[in-house]
RNA sequence: UGGCACGUAGCUCAGUGGGAGAGCGCCGCCCUGACACGGCGGAGGUCGGCGGUUCGAAACCGCCCGUGCCAACCA
C-alpha cells in the first residue's frame, strides 16, 4: 500500500511504516513488538510534558494528576497496573481534549520497607547490622541501593504506557521534598500542632519503631481466656481475673471491678498481694469501664501495656510499670522472668501460677490481635515519648473543604460516610519513627541550653536527678541528650529547641547542637506531595499553575494513610484542598475474589500478563513464592488446571483494556486470565479490521467525508450516527469515572456494529461492480470510522491505536494544525467529540430493520437445517413503507448476509404464502422462505410453535395490563399507546404464525 | 456490636419505575473475500426471601437470610 501522494518526509520517525505497508500489517497482531516501539518516541517528542507558562498566560486550562508515588522498593503489582491504567486514561483523554495536562510522577522513600531491605542485604552478604556501620554510613548504603534499584519500578510503569511528565519526577527524600518537609514541620511546631509527649503507642518489636494507628491491622484469632486469682492481703479471700495475656500480670498495679457489681462490692479498696512483687501497692478499684458480663467481671490492670488500662490508670493515679524491652523481651521489672521473650514468659507465668495453686481454669475465645502491617508481628502497646500531630484542627479544615466549601468531592460517594466517621474521631498522629532512613526530625538541642535545663530541673525538684548525675559524670552529649529527653518536662525541652532549621540542617555544629535521632513517618512527606512536588514552600510558576490538581486517584485502602493527610496538609498550608475529586478505585482480587498475595500463590504478575509466560515458568516462579508447604501442591495443581498453556501475551494494551473493563465502581476487580484473553481478542479484531480496510483502499487516499457526503448509503449514515453515540458514551464513561462503561462503549461499537454489520455490508460497496462514487463514499467512511475509533480507544489502549492510526492514509495531515498544534500523534490528536449533524435517527431506525430482517432470515435457515451454501430465494412482506424501502435499498447486501439467491419485497396483501414455506414473524414484517421439497416439516412446526408460544405469552401480558382500568387511567398516555400498538403487532405475528402452521 | 456495600443466566458482572441484558463458558452449523484470538444461530434466569408503596418493582421502602469490607470492643 505504497502511497504515492504521501509527502516524502525524511525526518519522520515513522517512515519505515510507510514504506512497508500492508505486508507489515498482514502479520498477526503482535503487541510486544508494537509496544516496545512507541513509548520512547512519545517521550522524546515531548508529548507528555506540561508547561506552566501555557496555563499562567491563560492559553490552556490545566488538568493535573499527582501520581501516587510507588515505594522505591516496589516491583510492579496489579495495584500499580490498575492505578496507572485509570490515571493514564484520564490523563490521555484530557490531553487529547487540549488541556495542559500534567501527570506528575514520583517515588516514595518508604522508610521501614527500604531500611528493612537494605538491612537484610547487609546481614546476608556482610553479616553486619546497621549499628555496625553507624548511621551515616548506613544511610549512604541505602542511597547506593536506591541508585542501583530505585528506577526499576519507574521503568515498569513505562511498560504500562504511563504518559507522565518524567522531567518533573520527584523522590520524597530529594532536596526539594525534604525542604518542604522541614518547613511544614517547623510551621506546625510553631503553631503548636506538633508536640512531643509520652503516650501509649503501638510498638513493633521487630522493626523496633513506633507505628501510627493506621499501620496496625487487626486480625481475629483463636485464643484462650485464662483465669487466675489474686489473694487479698488480709487473707479475707481472693479475686479471680481473666486475661488473654497472663505475662502482663507482672506489670499489674490494680484489679478493677464495676462499681455496681454486688459480687465485688466488698472487695473495693482492699489490698491485694502480687505473687512476685509482694511489696507493690496493689488495690481493688472500681471503674465503670469494666463490663460485668465479660470474664469474671474483674479486670487486671496493666497501665503500661494496654490502652484501656492506661486510661484506668490515669483516672485512678496508678503506677505505670513497663515490663518490656524494645524487642518485647521482659526487662528487669519482669522479676524472675526477666530476659524471657513474651511468648515464653506467658508459658512460664502460667506454669508457675498453676504450681502456686492460683490458676482458675480457662476458656477458648476468639479475639482480635493487633498486627504490625510492617513486620507481621504482634504489636506491643508501650508507653513512650514520641512526636505527634494534633490531628483534630487539621481534620476540621479538611472536612470543611468538602462539606462547607465544596472544594472536593469523594467518588464513589459511598466513601463519604467512612471518611466522616474517621475524621470526626481522628486520633493524634504519631509521626516519629525509630529508624534511620527518612526525614530526620528537624529538632535541634543546644548543648548549653540543655545543661542549664538539667540543672534547673534538678534545682526545682530539689534532688539529684538522673540527668544531673549524667551531666556531672561527664556523659557524652548524645547520651546526655537521651537521658535529658526522657526525664525533662516538655516545656523545658521546648525551651531550648531551635527553629532556624535550614541552616542547622545544612551543617549542624556537632559540639553546640544535637539533632533529634528519630525520623518522620513516611506518610508525613507523602502528605505534602500535591504541593511539595511543585516547589512549595517557594511560590513557583508550577505551584501557581498546577495546584490544586483535578483528581486524586487511588485505592481506598490508603484513604486515611495518605488521602486524609494530603487533605489536611493541603488545606492547612495552601489554604485550599489539593484536589477537586477524590476517586477511589477498588482492590484487585483473583478470579475467586480472594486477595492476591504471593503467600497464597494466587498473585498474577502483571508483567506475565503483558509478556506472557509458559506454564513451566509459571510453576517455577510460584515455587519461589513463600507459599506454605502444605498449600503448595494444591496451588501448583490449580495453576496447571487454570493455565494449561501458560498465560498468553496480552500486551500492556490488553491488560489495560481488561482492567478498565473490570473496574466497575464500588466493586472489587476480579482479574481472570480468560477474561483478559477475551479482551485481547478484541484488539486482534481491531487489527484485522484495519488490515481489511487498508487492503480495500488498495493504496488509494480516501476523500474526506465532506466530499462524499452526498453519496452516503443507509449503512454509511447508520455507522456514522452510531459513531457519535460511541464517542459520547466513552467520553461520559471517562468523565464519570465509569471506566467499564468507556471500555464497553468502544468494544460494542467497534465489534458488534462496525465489524459485524458495517464491514460486512461495505464489502458490497467496495466491490468492482459498485459505482465509483459509492466506492469513494465507502472508503471515506471506513477511514473516518477507523480514525475516530482509534482516537476514542487511545486513552485505554495507547500503543495499538497509535500504531494503527499512524498507518491510516492522510490522518496526520488531516489533524496537523488542529488547534494550532502540529499533531503527528494519535496521542495528541483531538478526542472525537460527538457531532450532532452526523446523528441520524432515521438511519438508525431503518438500519435496525435490516438487522432484524437478516437475523430472522438466518434463524429460519438454521432452524430448517438448510445447508449453509445453498442459495435460496426469500420474500419479505411488510405494511411499513420505510421497511420496504430500506430493505430494497440494501437487498444485495441482505442476500449476501443471509446467503439468499434473491429477496422480493411486497406489502402484506401483495403476496400469497406458498403451501410449503418457512415463515419468520416479527411485529413489523414477515419473511418467507419458499421451500418446496426442502423444508424440514417437523423442524418448522417445532419452530413455529415455539415462536407462537413466545408471542402469545407477550400478548397475554399486554392484554392483562390493558384490561386493568387503573392502568389505562393512570399510566402516561404514551406508555398506554405503546402497549396497545405492541399488542396489536403481537396479534399480527400470532396470526401469521397460526396461518403458517395451518399450511404445513 | 455499629457502619457501608453486595446478592440478576454455569462464572464474572451491567442494568435505579414501564418490552430481563453483556462477556466468558455451553450446544449446533460454518475455514462465507480482515480475523478460527473468527462467523452465524441457539439453549439457559420464581432478578436471595417475605411484606409494603405504585396502575406498574430487578430497581423505591421495611424486615429477614447470606456474603464481603471497614470501624469499635476484646480483661
Amino acid at each position: 500500500m505504497s502511497d504515492p501522494t504521501a509527502p516524502n518526509n525524511t525526518e519522520d520517525p515513522l517512515e519505515p511504516l510507510e514504506e512497508q505497508p500492508s505486508e507489515e500489517l498482514a502479520k498477526a497482531y503482535d503487541p510486544t513488538e508494537i509496544e516496545a516501539r512507541w513509548y520512547p518516541i512519545w517521550n522524546e517528542a515531548g508529548v507528555f510534558g506540561a508547561s506552566a507558562a501555557d496555563t499562567l498566560e491563560g492559553e490552556q486550562p490545566p488538568y493535573v494528576v499527582m501520581m501516587p508515588p510507588p515505594n522505591v522498593t516496589g516491583t510492579l503489582h496489579n495495584g500499580h497496573a490498575l492505578f496507572v491504567t485509570l490515571q493514564d486514561i484520564l490523563v490521555r483523554y484530557h490531553r487529547m481534549q487540549g488541556y495542559n495536562t500534567l501527570w506528575l510522577p514520583g517515588v516514595d522513600h518508604a522508610g521501614i520497607s527500604t531500611q528493612a531491605v537494605v538491612e537484610r542485604e547487609l546481614r546476608r552478604h556482610e553479616g553486619l547490622s546497621r549499628h555496625d556501620l553507624g548511621r551515616e554510613v548506613f544511610i549512604e548504603r541505602v542511597w547506593e541501593w536506591k541508585e542501583r534499584n530505585g528506577s526499576r519500578i519507574v521503568e515498569q510503569l513505562k511498560v504500562l504506557g504511563a504518559s507522565a511528565d518524567w522531567s518533573r519526577e520527584r523522590f520524597t527524600l530529594d532536596e526539594q521534598c525534604s525542604r518542604a518537609v522541614r518547613t511544614a514541620f517547623v510551621r506546625l511546631w510553631d503553631e503548636g500542632l506538633i508536640y512531643r509527649g509520652e503516650r501509649l503507642i503501638n510498638w513493633d518489636p521487630v522493626t523496633r519503631t513506633a507505628l501510627s494507628n493506621e499501620e496496625v491491622d487487626h486480625e481475629e484469632r483463636a485464643g484462650e481466656l485464662w483465669q487466675f486469682a489474686y489473694r487479698c492481703s488480709d487473707d479475707s479471700g481472693e479475686i479471680v481475673v481473666a486475661t488473654t495475656r497472663p505475662e502482663t500480670m507482672l506489670g499489674d498495679t490494680a484489679v478493677a471491678v464495676n462499681p455496681d457489681d454486688e459480687r465485688y462490692a466488698g472487695f473495693v479498696g482492699k489490698a491485694l498481694v502480687h505473687p512476685y512483687f509482694p511489696d507493690r501497692e496493689f488495690f481493688v478499684i472500681a471503674d465503670k469501664h469494666v463490663d460485668r458480663e465479660f470474664g469474671t467481671g474483674a479486670v487486671k490492670v496493666t497501665p503500661a501495656h494496654d490502652p484501656n488500662d492506661f486510661a484506668i490508670g490515669e483516672r485512678h493515679g496508678l503506677e505505670v510499670i513497663n515490663i518490656f524491652e524494645l524487642d518485647a523481651t521482659l526487662n528487669k521489672n519482669g522479676g524472675p522472668f526477666a530476659g524471657l521473650d513474651r511468648d515464653e514468659a506467658r508459658k512460664r507465668v502460667k506454669a508457675d501460677l498453676t504450681v502456686r495453686g492460683m490458676a482458675r481454669g480457662a476458656e477458648a475465645i476468639l479475639h482480635s490481635v493487633s498486627i504490625s502491617s510492617r513486620s507481621g508481628e504482634t504489636v506491643e502497646p508501650m508507653l513512650s515519648r514520641q512526636y505527634f500531630v494534633s490531628a483534630g484542627p487539621l481534620a476540621e479544615k479538611a472536612c470543611a473543604a468538602i462539606d462547607e466549601l465544596g472544594q472536593t468531592e469523594i467518588i464513589p460517594a459511598g466513601w463519604k460516610s467512612t471518611w466522616d466517621h474517621f475524621m470526626k474521631n481522628i486520633q493524634d498522629w504519631c509521626i516519629s519513627r525509630q529508624l534511620w532512613w527518612g526525614h530526620r526530625i528537624p529538632v535541634f538541642y543546644e548543648r548549653a541550653g540543655l545543661e542549664s535545663a538539667v540543672r534547673e530541673d534538678a534545682r526545682r525538684r530539689g534532688e539529684q536527678t538522673v540527668a544531673l548525675s549524667a551531666l556531672e559524670s561527664g556523659a557524652d552529649t548524645r547520651e546526655l541528650l537521651q537521658i535529658a529527653l526522657d526525664s525533662l518536662d516538655e516545656e523545658l525541652v521546648r525551651g531550648f529547641s531551635t527553629a532556624s532549621i535550614d541552616d542547622l540542617c545544612a551543617g549542624p555544629d556537632g559540639d553546640r547542637y544535637l539533632q533529634e535521632d528519630d525520623v518522620l513517618d513516611t506518610w508525613f512527606s507523602a502528605g505534602l506531595w500535591p504541593f511539595s512536588t511543585l516547589g512549595w514552600p517557594d511560590e513557583t510558576d508550577d505551584l501557581r499553575a498546577f495546584y490544586p490538581s483535578a483528581v486524586l486517584e487511588t485505592g481506598f485502602d490508603i484513604l486515611f494513610f495518605w488521602v486524609a493527610r494530603m487533605m489536611m496538609f493541603g488545606c492547612h498550608f495552601m489554604g485550599e484542598a489539593p484536589f477537586r475529586h477524590i476517586f477511589l478505585h477498588a482492590m484487585i482480587r483473583d478470579s475467586q475474589g480472594r486477595k492476591m498475595s504471593k503467600s497464597l500463590g494466587n498473585a498474577i504478575d502483571p508483567l506475565d500478563v503483558i509478556e506472557g509466560i509458559t506454564l513451566e515458568d509459571l510453576l517455577i516462579k510460584t515455587r519461589s513464592y513463600p507459599v506454605p508447604e502444605s498449600l503448595l501442591p494444591r496451588v501448583l495443581e490449580g495453576l496447571k488446571k487454570d493455565y494449561p498453556d501458560g498465560i498468553p501475551a496480552s500486551g500492556a494494551d490488553g491488560l489495560r483494556f481488561s482492567l478498565a473493563a473490570l473496574a466497575g465502581q464500588g466493586r472489587d476487580v476480579k482479574l481472570s486470565i480468560p477474561r483478559v484473553a477475551g479482551y485481547r481478542a478484541f484488539l486482534n479484531k481491531i487489527w484485522n479490521a484495519t488490515r481489511f480496510a487498508l487492503m480495500s483502499l488498495g493504496g488509494a487516499r480516501p476523500q474526506p467525508l465532506s466530499e462524499t457526503k452526498g453519496d452516503l448509503s443507509l449503512a454509511d449514515r447508520w455507522i456514522l450516527s452510531r459513531l457519535q453515540a460511541a464517542s459520547d458514551r466513552v467520553a461520559a464513561g471517562i468523565e464519570g469515572y465509569r471506566f467499564d462503561e468507556a471500555a464497553n462503549g468502544i468494544y460494542q461499537f467497534f465489534w458488534n456494529e462496525f465489524c459485524d454489520w458495517y464491514i460486512e455490508l461495505v464489502k458490497e460497496s467496495l466491490g468492482d461492480s459498485a459505482p465509483e462514487a459509492r466506492r469513494e463514499a465507502a472508503r471515506s467512511v471506513l477511514i473516518e470510522v477507523l480514525d475516530a475509533s482509534m482516537r476514542i480507544l487511545h486513552p485505554i489502549c495507547p500503543f495499538q491505536t497509535e500504531e494503527i492510526w499512524q498507518r491510516l492514509p492522510g490522518r496526520k495531515e488531516r489533524w496537523a494544525g488542529a488547534d494550532g498544534v502540529d499533531v503527528v500523534f494519535c496521542a495528541t490528536a483531538p478526542f472525537p467529540v460527538a457531532d450532532d449533524s452526523w446523528r441520524d435517527d432515521d438511519a438508525e431506525r431503518e438500519f435496525d430493520f435490516i438487522i432484524r430482517v437478516v437475523t430472522r432470515l438466518r434463524n429460519l435457515r438454521l432452524e430448517n437445517n438448510l445447508p449453509p451454501n445453498q442459495r435460496i430465494p426469500a420474500i419479505l412482506c411488510s405494511e411499513s413503507h420505510s421497511i420496504r424501502h430500506s430493505v430494497t435499498e440494501l437487498s444485495d447486501s441482505i442476500c449476501r448476509l443471509a446467503r439468499l439467491e434473491s429477496l422480493a419485497v411486497h406489502s402484506n396483501d401483495g403476496y400469497e404464502i406458498p403451501q410449503q414455506a418457512a415463515v419468520g414473524t416479527d411485529p413489523d414484517f414477515i419473511v418467507v422462505l419458499p421451500l418446496e421439497g426442502l423444508i424440514d416439516l417437523d423442524a418448522e412446526r417445532t419452530r413455529l410453535a415455539k415462536e407462537l408460544a413466545t408471542a402469545q405469552k407477550q400478548l397475554d401480558g399486554f392484554e392483562k395490563k390493558l384490561g386493568n382500568p387503573s392502568y389505562v387511567e393512570r399510566a402516561p398516555a404514551n406508555v398506554v399507546a405503546e402497549t396497545r400498538e405492541r399488542a396489536q403487532r403481537c396479534m399480527e405475528s400470532i396470526a401469521a404464525s397460526k396461518a403458517s402452521l395451518a399450511r404445513l
